[in-house]
DNA sequence: CCTCGTAAGCGTGCGTCGTACGCTTACGAC
DNA sequence: GTCGTAAGCGTACGACGCACGCTTACGAGG
């Protein structure tokens, strides 16, 4: 009976995630998302009840395009690291989520099922009670802190630049790290740093 | 000659800090801050550039207090242990310190000298070139990572409650893993994820 | 075809923020 | 006692999130 909706959850996601990609988080605003769907910055408050439910909106939106399903054969390890790794990646696509993922994530519908997902994986290995709660904590801070580094200060980044030029006498061996670390590009930090976690848990 | 400052760097940073504990990072304002020192809005100015600089003071005055001495004999796992508990303890007296540590971290010189003195114990038992960049990223991503999900999603909290409470036939794992995960004291979550990361790189 | 209830859409305005600008005022060397 | 210097701050501007209430488009019932 009265007037149709004209946006869509999946639409003022999308909208709010090309302003982030366009314009980074300061560029984010309840006002720059009305203007590029087109619609008057009140307008939006009918479909979300407040910034932080637009941003929730984003998350879903990004996180619902990561793969859940997993070779069936393959060790634990491997499973696991194809998890880990496309969430890293859906993530990566969109590098300016990184702050809102950390503060939204655990209410987000898509990051459970990935931590369903997950735990599935090591409760397949016998992961159970305490052990499991330790190991899955351990994984998801590992991912998380791996996206907010690579975020905040990437190892390509100008802070580390910056460290490479310390003084060799106050700090040999960050000024040393950080000229290698130039040369470590982020898949590979990613990928050993995983390694070894899943070694510390008894993995591969 | 002219009129003597009134205000120390540290005299701010802790003013901030009062601010932050008092009222978390909603409430850290400069009118807030300004306030606290019993100074007007824009004299703080005088001694800071912006906003972010001083929020680099605070985390600077956190990050001071952790000591990076460490027992000359004890095995690397044991050394490292004792450093990462030492900052995961300073910055946990300042929960509200989180957010910002994530973003200025990189550019602190306590946190560079934190990672200095890692990186000293991994050089020592054997660390070097790309080795000694990826165990280091990963030691520093699992410590911020815990940071950060014990500030955002610890698992004391409504988070971990509410997965508790989620369906079990939707999310079996997620339900039980939660349930479990509530008698997990942050320390022993902490701690135990440490020793995985730490065997992981061959320690311990 | 017309009416009218409903909810979409939005204009205005408030209180907050960071901070640019320039005035006033306290200090201490001469 | 004078005066140069920098400390201290009052005012104001343009963002922000969002409360409130008006206007307007829709489509089902007569």
């Amino acid at each position: 009976m009265p007037r149709p909706r004209s946006l869509t959850d999946t639409g003022i996601a999308a909208a709010a995630l090309a302003v982030l990609d366009r314009e980074g988080l300061d560029g984010l605003s309840m006002r720059t998302v009305a203007a590029e769907l087109g619609v008057g910055t009140m307008s939006l408050y009918r479909y979300v009840t407040d910034r932080g439910q637009l941003e929730g909106l984003v998350i879903e939106l990004v996180l619902d395009k990561v793969d859940l399903t997993v070779p069936a054969r393959a060790p634990a390890a491997k499973r696991l690291t194809v998890l880990a790794e496309r969430a890293r990646q859906a993530v990566g696509e969109h590098l300016a989520v990184v702050p809102l993922l950390l503060t939204h994530r655990h209410l987000s519908v898509a990051s459970r099922r990935w931590g369903e997902a997950v735990l599935g994986v090591l409760t397949d290995v016998g992961f159970t009670g305490k052990r499991r709660v330790i190991a899955f904590r351990a994984l998801l801070s590992y991912l998380l802190g791996t996206l907010q580094t690579t975020y905040f200060g990437p190892l390509s980044g100008g802070g580390t630049a910056a460290m490479a030029e310390l003084p060799v006498e106050d700090y040999p061996f960050l000024r040393d790290t950080a000229r290698h670390a130039q040369r470590v590009t982020p898949d590979e930090e990613f990928h050993r740093g995983l390694e070894i976690v899943l070694r510390g848990l008894g993995l591969s």
